[in-house]
RNA sequence: GGACGGGUGGGUGAGUGGCUAAAACCAGCAGACUGUAAAUCUGCCGCUCCUUGCGGGCUACGGAGGUUCGAAUCCUCCCCCGUCCA
């Protein structure tokens, strides 16, 4: 029952492979280790290693992830590493150069919603789940000094980061200089064969070859992805910059931040975060300039295309439908977020009730009939806006409206008198039903 | 340990006693135009109150005090960052 392991043709394995990778060091030592793999019918293992930090995965993270799948659909060993231990140093990428340290929960927590989301891109059960406390946790002090001692201070601060900072006369600390080196060891540990990064990652994956040459190991091949530029076409995907996709957003919600990718920009996406192939690639870009093709359905399909692998076909369908209604016609979208109003009594105050059932209790605000209440003010509570300056700048612009009718009057009136239904417009995105019962 | 430079709103970064809620740029938001694009144009862009006005109040320039009618700007102490010397 138990056959050996099926590998296809290396020259085969080595096309899927290269699929969207932005560097492979070296093409030939994998090549090399994928004929080992084949003649002994071992497996590679292929690691990547994550900081437990951001437990909301979006688009960008899944570049990397889904090579990590490719690996794995290979018949490959996938070894996603929570680096929980190394999570407490940070990797120095200037972003944010100072990291509160996380608590023993706190990873364990990220770690856990972290692999919930991973787990919609590889398979579950052929997946070998490490964390790197298992051995850093270990190393003695002169542990640490050994492994120090295997490195040179010039060559660690070659690294473009360290470089920079070191020339704008920004602080480093010296415990970032050891991230490369944990990392490094990390793949020793794990004796990895490859270990995926994107492009940023290239410094720390090259030392994990020097490092795992000086532990006696075959030095592993360290394949980087592209960064994903963010939906405003300039910088990084981050949700920190709010240009990202979140994989765990609801289907419109990711259709419509799909469909705001300038038209240029909708290129990098087909090849990094779908399965179309370069060729199919390469055709449909040749289409659209052609004029065979509008740019608005390429991009409708990529986004079709992506939110179907998070959420199934059938919900990827609906999204683009609620697309057109709300953009294309211009209608209120037909799911939105509702809240039910409840005067109570003549006291003036409001119960808010959700539609999933919190109620929010809205003090002093005595009902949108009366005189004084003012939208800018309720606005905030149902969390579409951050504060009533901010609602009332919008209304002022002309950005709100109230069942299809423009409305810059803040203290306009909501008829409480009889139930209804009010559907209410902020921007261009935001909606909002209100109930009144 | 010594000498010097620096810490300003989400970011970069002006501002050396009132005219500064704080230039400029970026980001963000709204409107127009569109294909919800992008680009462009216009406006907004701390919080809050109302009689929505070039209105009132509050908060803000690392922290705590102080000088002054008035401080991001001056003084004292503290914290943090960097450079050079050792």
């Amino acid at each position: 029952m138990t056959t050996k392991p099926q590998f296809k043709p290396v020259d085969e394995q080595l096309a899927y492979l290269r699929k969207g990778a932005a560097e492979i060091i070296r093409e030939e030592d994998l090549r090399a280790k994928l004929e080992a793999s084949r003649k002994t019918g071992k497996p590679l293992r292929v690691k990547l290693g994550v900081d437990p930090t951001a437990p909301d995965l979006h688009l960008g993270h899944t570049v990397v992830l889904r090579k990590l799948k490719h690996f794995q659909d290979l018949g490959h060993t996938a070894i996603f590493l929570v680096g929980d231990f190394t999570a407490m140093v940070g990797d120095p990428t200037g972003q944010s150069e100072t990291r509160p340290p996380l608590t023993r929960e706190q990873v364990d927590a990220n770690a856990k919603t972290y692999l919930e989301q991973v787990y919609k891109i590889l398979n579950r059960e052929n997946t070998e789940v490490r964390y790197n406390s298992e051995w850093l946790g270990k190393l003695t002090g002169h542990d640490m000094i050994h492994l120090c001692a295997h490195y040179r201070l010039a060559r660690m601060l070659e690294r473009e980061d360290f470089r920079s900072r070191l020339a704008a006369n920004h602080p480093i600390s010296v415990h970032e200089l050891l991230y490369p080196l944990l990392q490094a060891y990390d793949s020793v540990a794990l004796q990895a064969d490859v270990e995926l990064g994107a492009t940023e990652q290239k410094f720390n994956l090259l030392v994990g070859r020097d490092i795992q040459r000086e532990y006696g190991q075959v030095s592993q091949v360290a394949l980087t992805m592209p960064i994903l530029v963010g939906l405003d076409g300039q910088r990084k995907m981050s949700k920190s910059l709010g240009n990202y996709v979140g994989i765990s957003e609801t289907p419109s919600d990711m259709f419509g931040k799909l469909m705001s990718l300038s038209d240029a920009m909708m290129w990098p996406y087909y090849d990094l975060v779908t399965d179309r192939t370069p060729e199919e690639i390469a055709a449909l870009a040749d289409e659209v300039k052609a004029g065979a093709k509008h740019p608005m359905d390429v991009k409708m399909s990529l986004a079709k295309e992506i939110i179907a692998g998070f959420h199934g076909d059938a919900a990827a369908e609906k999204a683009a439908a609620e697309f057109q209604r709300v953009f294309r016609d211009r209608k209120a979208p037909e799911e939105m977020k509702e809240f039910v109003l409840k005067p109570q009594s003549l006291v003036g105050v409001i119960f808010l009730e959700s539609k999933n059932g919190d109620i929010l209790e809205i003090q002093n605000i005595t009902g949108l009939s009366t005189q004084s209440e003012k939208w800018s003010r309720l606005l905030p509570h149902f969390g579409i806006v951050s504060s009533a300056s901010e609602a009332e700048r919008v209304m002022k612009q002309g950005g709100f409206e109230l069942d299809g009718n423009t409305v810059q009057d803040p203290t306009v009136k909501l008829d409480m008198t009889r139930p209804a239904s009010h559907t209410l417009r902020l921007g261009k995105k935001k909606f909002l039903r209100i109930v009144v019962e």
